[in-house]
Formats: structure tokens, C-alpha cells, sequence
DNA sequence: AGCACGCCGACT
DNA sequence: GTCGGCGTGCTC
């Protein structure tokens, strides 16, 4: 018997399977998509295998299968096929496909560890009579403690009472010792509350057929509750004996659907993402692996989840650019989805109040089927929006609050109502300038001016991390004449605090949530009413449902309007839009201002009149600028370290790709990336526009392998970019 | 990826 | 005369 194995090195060169012969004792083990372990060259290395032959012919000599590397681990045809797809979409290699739809603890890689964690345990033994040994041996007066200890607790875990004592009642054979697998993550149960469904959101639970494969846009207003929709249909799911998976954007935005889950489902739900650690990843895979779970909700690379027997996908806010991974291989979560929806031939359902112009024009296409949620429940109004014009405010001295948020503010303060204030940039200053010589910090590495911290008194760059202390003279003309431009969280904190000193003021941004656990504490002080303002970035706008908020000021809407991207228009909206459905969500009645300098920009002017106003604009314009969903996108980056070598491979690709693309695909560049000079390197930017172009991927797959061998010149491709 | 093999320069 | 520079090529 022999076995095709896929080795852990990702490079172009090994992308392709290596035969290996099974030894005998193996041979009864031995399955496709187990992990094993393989010598190549002279050394012992890891890989999986993709299939299982019988007989070979080959003229090289085979080596045998060292081992199994972990026999629980077999990836189900599933996997492998969404494997296939990953190489197939991204162009990555076959094992790195394969590495990213795992959680590290069961990627193929040398130096394993072992990520089971067990327990031990200490208990009575049954078998004995316990009243007669004590009876024996009643001057031993801590065996007697232990003893008794055991009677009312049944187990104990043996680090807690280890001693002397335990020893000697484990060596009688009175106590016994159990070693067993324990999960880091717990849940414990909730109690159970059972909610009915409006007449509007039950219509929309009947229109899914649960038997067949259908992509569903679910278009429901802020506050219409698309989470009660979605627990009914997965309640539906477990009733039919099968699993369901909720993607959502970030785990740590979304703990109040979460909660929701474990009140409903308990212990019957795993949760995957990114702030777990290796261990309680690991954990929570295997209790999906092992089927001891139903439902799955996680983050991107949750769509991954081993689940064996799929019976619905729901992707919550759907428009989040969180489901594109922007590092290789850049997958989509949403076309993994789609992927998995079709192969298990069950609904995929996204969810959205700004659903992505692709998603809205599919579902008016019926390529999707709409539904739609228009009311609030219980009849929540939806807020009102003002829009001030900054211009106007800052003639009147009001630079960072305009005079109707301040008076706003302070009557929410009298009231005892909650305030969110939107700044969509974090840190003290967005740039610090010499006014004796014009000089502005940089960051050495990327091209970007640096980001003042008050915080840590360190200018920041957002984009590699680089940091500079902040000197107390001007490092280049040694005057002191440093000042601080551009308003960050920070400074409007500053700002708030004095204007009013007698409010709870909370700032959550990346900086102030770095400790785990502390954006929990944020979201639960501020919903215990603890604080009477909370200031963010956009990590205050998703998901947060806090009923006595009643205003929510954006306070310099303009950096978010003037993204140089072609979706900045359409995520601007959705940001303000989702942050505006924080206002106003019970009884009392909400209010939005939003302070900008462009009062007539359309992003804002639809905020008033709604998304299909925005959409009925927006999609004239992407028509015009020949953008999705009217065109399909690929962004290919050519970045090297020498300026003018990289310039001139870019150019060598664009004439390729010039060459060989249909006729009707446009392909533009090279132009310098937004980020010209980014970790020390240079990167020129080629974006292609097409509607129909089979050989499309065929010559993608060229360019990347030509530059695969190359060292000082590389190409990164990005199919679909989720920004340009 | 990682390692051996291999063919030319400055050194114990 | 040798150590070692990293170019090339191979790994079931």
C-alpha cells in the first residue's frame, strides 16, 4: 500500500505530492486527510495525505511512512475539497491551503507540541467501605478531612488537596486517580428564555427552504432583530439532526449576540476566533471534530469548522471587510461559504442593514432571494439625522464640537442618557509639524506621516508599528516649535472631559482594548450605565445594543469620506449608518449628528433618506467607473526593494498581461500603491477590470509563477480585493 | 524549505 | 595547501 503525501513546505517548487509506501503497521489506520509524518531527504518532516494507492510503478526508491502524526485528525472530503477550491481561488500552494483551514495546534510543522490538556483528578473509590476505614483510622485526622471532602464534593482535581496523606489513601487503594481530557473553554448553562417572533420576522423565517442550496440576502433595518431570525432557523437545523455555522465580523463586537447564543443553545455551541489562544482553539476544535457540538459561531476562519454534517451558513453583517483576509492566501469567507452551501446543498443566509452593492444588486437580480425586515421591533423609531456644517462652526469658534452637539450633549447628560461619539481615528494628533522649519514626522520605513499617542508620549505609525519617542525640540532645526495637528480619540477625550467635568467619559479604541477581556469590560460598565459618554473609533458602531442611548454625534465624518478607495463611499455609509442604529433603540427616542465639511456629500444625504437612496446612486457611478458589481476586480502588487528594478518589472507585467488578456479586460498601471514606500519596500500597483475573461486565471497563474523563483522582485495578486 | 554538492577566493 | 562563500539542484 502506498499514500501520496502533501509536504509542510510551502513553496511553488513542492507544491505537488510525494509517494510514499505504508508500512504494515499503519496499513489498517491509515486514511486520506491524516496527518502524518514522512522522511524527505534526510530529514523527518510532516505532511497529509491525499491519497491512498495500491500499487505504484515508479523507478525511484520509495521511503516508508514514519507515523500517523494524530489519528483523530482526518480531514473529510469536505476539507479536502474546500482545499482544492482555496488553491483554485487564491492561487496559494496546495498545503498552505490546507495549513490555513486548520487551527495551528493541527497544522503540519515540526516542532509539535502537545495541545490536549488534561486534568487529574482524585476520587473515592466505590468499592470500599469508607465508614469502616474511617472507623480504622481515626487518628489520622487529615486522611479523614480528604475523605470527608470527597463524600460531599464526589471529585476534586488532585493539585488542590495533593499531599502526604492523598498519597497514602491513592497507595491503600481508598482514593482513586483519573486522568482525563479537559476543555480550556467551558460554557455554562444559561437560562433558557424563549422569545416569539414578530409577525414580520416569522414571515421572513417561512421563506427558507432549509432543504436545498439558495444564497438569501436578509435586509433588515438596525434594530428590526435579525439574531431571533437566525436562532429560529438554526433551531429548525438541530431539529432536522443537523449543524449550523454563524460567521460573524469580530467576535469581540459581537458578545451580545453571543450571549444571546449560550442562553438559547448552551453548551451546544463552539466559538472560534482570533483572540483565543492555541490551547482553547485547539479545545474548541475538537469538540467540533468529535460532533459534541451543533452550532458554530466564529470569524472568518470559522468557516473552516469541521462540522460533519452542515445544515445552514448565516453571515452576520454580511458588507464587513472582515471576511476578505487581507494576507495571503486572501480568501473570502463568503465565497468559502458559498462553496460549502453548494456542496452540502443547504441555504446560505447573509445578513445586513448596508448590505455590499454585490449582494444588493444579486438579490434585485434574483440570484439571491431578498428578504426583508423594514420595522423596528416594537415599533423603535429610527433615529433622526442632522448634518452640521463644520465650515459654518468653525467661524464660530467651535473647531471640534459644533454648538448643536454640545447643547445636545448636555441635555442627554440631564436627562441621565447615554452618548456615543464616532471618531474614526485613534491616537492624539494625526501629525505633528515644526512651525519654525515646515518639518512633519515620518516614519522611516512606509511613507506615512506619524500619529501622535499622549498616551505613551510616542509618535506611532499605523501602518508597520514603528515607534519614535517625541522630542521636546524639533529634530531638525532643534527650535521649540512642535505643534499638534488633527483631531484623534485621544484629544477629543481631553476635549470632552473639559467641557464637561462632571460626565463618565469611557474611550474605546485599539489602544485602550489591547488587555483581554477589556473590551467586555467597556461594552458591560457602559451598559451598566457607568459611564455617561463613550468615545470610540469603529469599534463603537456594530452590534451594541444599549437601550438608553438617545445620541450619537460623528465627529469629523470627512476622514472616512475621504478614503481613496472606489468602496469608501459605500463603507462610509454603512459605518455611519450602523452607528446611527445605536441611537434610539427602545422606547426613547434617538438622535444622530453628524459634523463634517462637506454637508452635501451623498454618502450623508442618503443617511436621511436610507440605503436603497444610496444604492440608487452609488450603482450609476461604479457603472460609470466600470467597478463591481459591474466589473470584477484584481489587484496585483509588484513590490521590491530597489525603487527603479521594481518599477521596471511592473512595467514587464503589465505588457504581459496586456498581451495575453481578452480584449474587453482593462488593465491599469502600474501606478505607485497608495502606500508607495511600505516596510522598506517599494510597491507598484496594477488593478485589472473585467467581466468575462476565461484565461484570466491561467495568466494570473503565470505571472506567480514567474515571480516565484525571483528573490529581489515579487508579485502579490489579490483576486477581489476588498479594497484598491 | 533545507540541505548537499560544487567550484573559486583569503587564511589558520 | 584548506575553510567557506553561496549558486544549483534535489528531495518520494
Amino acid at each position: 500500500m502506498y499514500a501520496k503525501v502533501i509536504i509542510e513546505y510551502a513553496t511553488k517548487e513542492l507544491d505537488k505530492t510525494f509517494i510514499y509506501h505504508v508500512p504494515e503497521n499503519i496499513e489498517a489506520k491509515i486514511k486520506v486527510g491524516m496527518k502524518v509524518s514522512v522522511p524527505f531527504g534526510n530529514k523527518k518532516i510532516y505532511g497529509f495525505v491525499l491519497e491512498i494507492l495500491t500499487d505504484v510503478e515508479e523507478d525511484f526508491a520509495i521511503k516508508d511512512i514514519c507515523d500517523i502524526s494524530d489519528e483523530e485528525l482526518v480531514l473529510s472530503p469536505e476539507l479536502l475539497a474546500i482545499a482544492d477550491y482555496l488553491c483554485d481561488v487564491t492561487l496559494c500552494t496546495k498545503i498552505t491551503a490546507l495549513q490555513t483551514l486548520l487551527p495551528s495546534s493541527f497544522k503540519a510543522k515540526k516542532h509539535k507540541q502537545n495541545y490536549d490538556y488534561f486534568e487529574t483528578i482524585v476520587k473515592l473509590n466505590p468499592d470500599i467501605d469508607i465508614q469502616k476505614y474511617k472507623e480504622e483510622n481515626k487518628r489520622f485526622t487529615k486522611q479523614i478531612e480528604i475523605i470527608d471532602k470527597l463524600v460531599s464534593e464526589k471529585e476534586i482535581k488532585q493539585s488542590t488537596i495533593n499531599g502526604s496523606s492523598l498519597q497514602t489513601l491513592i497507595k491503600k487503594n481508598i482514593v482513586l486517580v483519573e486522568k482525563r481530557q479537559k476543555y480550556r473553554l467551558n460554557q455554562k448553562e444559561v437560562n433558557y428564555i424563549e422569545k416569539t417572533l414578530t409577525p414580520d420576522q416569522n414571515k421572513v423565517f417561512e421563506q427558507v427552504d432549509l432543504n436545498k442550496f439558495n444564497t438569501y440576502l436578509l435586509y433588515g433595518v438596525t434594530g428590526s432583530g435579525k439574531t431571533e431570525v437566525y436562532i429560529k432557523w438554526i433551531k429548525e437545523v438541530l431539529r432536522m439532526g443537523k449543524q449550523a455555522l454563524l460567521l460573524v465580523p469580530e467576535i469581540l463586537l459581537t458578545t451580545q449576540i453571543i450571549k444571546r447564543f449560550y442562553e438559547e443553545f448552551a453548551s451546544n455551541v463552539a466559538i472560534l476566533h482570533s483572540a483565543l489562544s492555541a490551547g482553547e482553539k485547539h479545545d474548541e476544535y475538537l469538540k467540533i471534530m468529535r460532533g459534541e457540538v451543533k452550532i458554530v459561531i466564529g470569524t472568518r476562519s470559522a468557516v473552516f469548522a469541521p462540522l460533519s454534517n452542515l445544515g445552514l451558513i448565516i453571515i452576520d453583517e454580511e458588507q464587513s471587510n472582515t471576511y476578505k483576509q487581507d494576507n495571503n492566501p486572501k480568501y473570502s469567507a463568503k465565497d468559502i461559504a458559498t462553496f460549502r452551501a453548494k456542496y452540502n446543498h443547504i441555504p446560505l443566509i447573509l445578513g445586513s442593514a448596508t448590505p455590499t452593492l454585490e449582494a444588493m444588486a444579486r438579490a434585485l437580480k434574483n440570484v439571491y432571494t431578498l428578504l426583508r425586515l423594514d420595522k423596528r421591533v416594537s415599533n423603535a423609531k429610527l433615529p433622526t439625522i442632522e448634518i452640521v456644517d463644520m465650515a459654518e462652526e468653525i467661524k464660530r469658534r467651535n473647531n471640534i464640537l459644533s454648538s448643536s452637539l454640545k447643547q445636545k450633549i448636555r441635555e442627554r447628560l440631564e436627562k441621565h442618557e447615554q452618548i456615543i461619539l464616532l471618531l474614526n481615528r485613534r491616537g492624539y494628533a494625526t501629525y505633528v509639524n515644526c512651525s519654525s522649519c515646515g518639518y512633519t514626522y515620518k516614519c522611516p520605513n512606509c511613507d506615512i506621516t506619524l500619529t501622535y499617542h499622549a498616551s505613551s508620549n510616542n509618535l506611532i505609525c499605523h501602518y508597520c508599528g514603528y515607534l519614535h519617542q517625541k522630542d521636546k525640540y524639533c529634530p531638525n532645526c532643534r527650535e521649540d516649535a512642535l505643534n499638534y495637528y488633527g483631531l484623534g480619540t485621544e484629544k477629543l477625550e481631553e476635549y470632552i472631559k473639559k467641557e464637561y467635568p462632571d460626565a463618565r467619559i469611557a474611550r474605546m479604541d485599539q489602544d485602550t482594548t489591547t488587555l483581554k477581556g477589556s473590551h467586555e469590560k467597556f461594552i458591560e460598565d457602559f451598559q451598566a450605565e457607568k459611564y455617561d459618554i463613550l468615545i470610540g473609533t469603529q469599534m463603537v458602531s456594530k452590534g451594541l445594543d444599549f437601550p438608553k442611548v438617545t445620541l450619537v454625534g460623528v465627529i469629523n465624518a470627512d476622514t472616512s469620506l475621504n478614503i481613496p478607495d472606489f468602496r469608501s463611499s459605500e463603507n462610509a455609509f454603512s459605518l455611519f449608518y450602523q452607528v446611527a442604529g445605536r441611537s434610539g433603540r427602545s422606547n426613547l427616542p434617538g438622535e444622530v449628528i453628524i459634523q463634517t465639511f462637506n454637508p452635501d456629500h451623498y454618502v450623508l444625504t442618503c443617511l436621511k433618506k436610507g440605503y436603497e437612496d444610496f444604492y440608487k446612486i452609488e450603482m450609476p457611478m461604479r457603472r460609470k467607473l466600470k467597478y463591481p458589481p459591474y466589473y470584477y476586480l484584481i489587484g496585483l502588487k509588484v513590490i521590491g526593494k530597489d525603487y527603479v528594478k521594481t518599477l521596471e518589472e511592473a512595467k514587464k507585467v503589465k505588457q504581459y498581461l496586456d498581451a495575453n488578456v481578452d480584449k474587453e479586460t482593462i488593465c491599469l498601471g502600474p501606478t505607485t500603491a497608495l502606500i508607495l514606500k511600505y516596510n522598506n519596500e517599494y510597491r507598484f500597483q496594477i488593478i485589472i477590470k473585467y467581466r468575462f475573461d476565461s484565461k484570466i486565471k491561467t495568466i494570473l497563474k503565470d505571472i506567480d509563477n514567474m515571480y516565484a523563483l525571483k528573490k529581489d522582485v515579487y508579485v502579490d495578486i489579490d483576486i477581489d480585493p476588498s479594497r484598491i
